[in-house]
DNA sequence: TTCGTTGCAAAGGATTTGCACTTTA
DNA sequence: TAAAGTGCAAATCCTTTGCAACGAA
């Protein structure tokens, strides 16, 4: 994705462009994606750095609040950013701490309960965690 | 659930008895209970202290290291721990933080796909976000 | 006495916030 | 130039750890 593109993105979503945005949406935006808010930070540290450790939190929460990402929490240490924000659902590596798409059309859930009154399902997420298969 | 049979479940579970890890027993282990290590800690301090912050968190930990207790994250923000340790799923209302269980039987999760090479499904675990239903 | 537990306070990691400065519209 | 965004450090929240004192076997 080119910075038009990424340009083109960021106000489509209202939110408002500058040079740290972009470098952050080049880093999350042009692909499907998993990556903790450190992992963003050190990846643009390793290509020349240029935006600091707030900044990166801010505009990951930014983007996920106007609808560029999705966070999603697997650990209790750190969330995740996940580029991909139409739904799915995720492997959970927690030896790697790696996370895999699942696309939402290959699972299919069923059985849902009645939610509790005054509420409605506004999303139905499925972990499968994984661990390493013994040895046959 | 009586001290007695608190202490018995310890026991089998190999996990020591002191009157502050009853305390916490009494607490999380007599029904099911989504509780924060922080909720727990103001429980036991309304009811008049004597359990310091500290052993509240090992203790927890402790707990859910022995399979008495199973730890959930869905926030970002702090664990819950359930006291219900067969597998189930959850409700999760964000605008309450309250929690609760679904039935293992009552839903059905079809379609996994494949897990990655080396690996195989350890646990599925589905989490229904809840939002307000709309006035009708 | 010995080992496991406790408690306090300090340390730790992830994330946020205060505030002055800079950039964008 | 007003509004939005940035960066640094300090602050905050949740959780773990170090270590001396404690308690049960």
């Amino acid at each position: 994705m080119d910075e038009q593109a990424l340009t083109d993105k960021l106000l489509n979503h209202a939110v408002g462009v500058t040079p740290q945005r972009l470098r952050i949406a080049a880093v999350m935006l042009d692909a499907p994606r998993h990556l903790s808010a450190d992992q963003v930070l050190a990846k643009l540290n390793r290509d020349g750095g240029g935006v600091s450790k707030a900044t990166v939190y801010n505009t990951l929460r930014t983007f996920t609040e106007h609808g560029l990402l999705r966070e999603i929490n697997v650990d209790g240490q750190r969330s995740f950013y996940d580029s991909t924000v139409a739904p799915h659902h995720h492997f959970y590596n927690p030896e790697t701490g790696e996370l895999m798409d699942i696309r939402a059309d290959r699972i299919k859930v069923s059985g849902l309960p009645q939610p509790p009154d005054g509420t409605e399902a506004a999303e139905v997420e499925v972990i499968i965690r994984l661990r390493k298969r013994p040895a046959v």
